[in-house]
DNA sequence: TATAAAAGTAAATTAAAATTAACTTATATG
DNA sequence: CATATAAGTTAATTTTAATTTACTTTTATA
């Protein structure tokens, strides 16, 4: 099971910067996120998409920041490259409030 | 503008468990903050369906914990509740790592 | 315990995402 | 600067997610 990915074999790939994660979500950073990640594993856009059985204009799209994709393209992408959500509640409090009625 | 979601005037909601944020992540977890964002604001899956145009059974995929829903309406949803993604690359260093190829 | 509201399911249809294949554009590097 | 490789686009087609409508099941509560 060589699950990991290795560099291509072809010419080099220009890495891109990597956006500040601390920031704010948006599809925009993370697509960000996303080409940095490939271009510094040296990967291309027909490799990954040929791995992960997706197509290019797919993949594309997810490294635009297009959000009309399907959440489990763009999950199988972020796995491979090593990159995961954490799920944030933006309550004022960042403490878990409970009462009588559960959480909220 | 008044967005904020109100509390239906219909029977009650049951409230459900809200998860570890800090676990790991997964759609079923995710799923699960949601319905605890939900009923936790006692709306209904009719009601939150109807404010953000998109169908109950697409509310109750997203609730399912399904991957094969488009991102786009996921992120209305949580974005309504209040919820949010954080993107992490899980590096064993958590230290953004720079060399001459940028950031990988 | 009857019942009304909410949750959840199912099937047919519609809308749109994904694929395919061929193409154009951009860019490293010899 | 020539050229091979990677990036990105486009249009036609296929696949599938989303919707609609109606129905069944579950669950609070009067």
């Amino acid at each position: 099971m060589n699950n990991a990915p290795k560099a291509g074999t072809g010419r080099a790939v220009k890495a891109t910067q990597m956006p500040d994660l601390a920031d704010k979500f948006s599809t925009l950073q993370l697509a960000k996120a996303i080409t940095a990640k490939r271009t510094g594993l040296k990967l291309t856009l027909d490799e990954v998409a040929r791995t992960l059985v997706i197509s290019k204009p797919t993949l594309i799209k997810i490294e635009k920041g297009d959000s009309n994709v399907k959440l489990a393209n763009l999950l199988k992408v972020m796995e491979y490259l090593g990159l995961s959500f954490s799920v944030i509640s933006d309550d004022e409090n960042n403490i878990s409030e409970v009462n009588d009625d559960g959480w909220f």
